[in-house]
DNA sequence: AATTTACTTTACGTTTACGTAAACTTTATC
DNA sequence: GATAAAGTTTACGTAAACGTAAAGTAAATT
């Protein structure tokens, strides 16, 4: 079972649930580089690794520019020099405390979710309680 | 040391690190809801609290309609009847879910940037290692 | 009293991330 | 070979989240 190696544009955008539109902003952006066969754009497998890294950055808050910022930085470093390598680092580390401060957020959601849900509760079986009682006083009078 | 209960605009938005714009924009957006003296806004503990939760929101990707939604909905199922809480309790698993899914995201972000990390130190070692040979040849040759 | 400082409203401008329509070309299917 | 299906470019439109400027008010300071 070889690896699929080239992708079509509607390909991808129904993989990933996003419109074609989009992946040709994508790529306007200059997030994305497909080559071309005629007019026809090809996206490879590398293409497929950005689209999907592009989803979770929006799903974590990054806009497109950053993302793009993120791709560029990555590409330089590969053929790049002490000073490239080094930069990287330190941009690695700033990722790193950015996680932390999201884990941080959810954490603190997930409280607030807890404490809502159990109120959500509480009241739920208040309103029960009176319902129970008003039909035992109706059930009384009868 | 009893808790501050009144804020003006911009100690709110100098505590958040936001312009005083944005604090107007979120109630006109209907997510802060300040009371006024004159024309003045007059904001509570509430209302500190809610701009704390917007300005997690953002970070966490919400939109600051999906905020106000929120928001809105806590205020409905305070006052709310069965129906209200019910609904409350299904949407509290949606942003669940959402949180888990964001958890797994930052999971992955955090291995990719391992992987990167140690590329970024194999690459550096390697330079160092060629600089160093490139020296001893210097030598021999001296 | 004059000025500075903090607020206010109104309103137009800007960026981001696409949606949508129009008009055209290429590829697949009958 | 006609027609549909998928792809293309060009270009204008839009919603969200503010920025920014203008022009005025209120409160505090000198």
């Amino acid at each position: 079972m070889a690896e699929k190696t080239t992708y079509s544009i509607s390909e991808l955008a129904k993989e990933f649930d996003v419109t074609t539109r989009s992946v040709r902003f994508y790529e306007d952006q200059g997030l994305l580089k497909p080559s071309r066969r005629g007019q026809t754009r090809i996206f490879n497998s590398k293409d497929r690794v950005r689209l999907k890294l592009i989803l979770r950055g929006k799903r974590m808050g990054f806009s497109l520019a950053e993302t793009k910022e993120l791709f560029d930085l990555w590409d330089e470093t590969l053929t790049g020099n002490e000073k490239q390598l080094l930069k990287m680092l330190t941009i690695l580390n700033n990722k790193r405390e950015q996680l932390e401060q999201q884990k941080n957020d959810i954490a603190q959601a997930e409280m607030e979710i807890e404490t809502a849900e159990t109120r959500c509760r509480e009241a739920l079986t208040e309103l029960q309680n009176r319902k129970d009682k008003q039909e035992t006083t109706e059930r009384a009078r009868a």
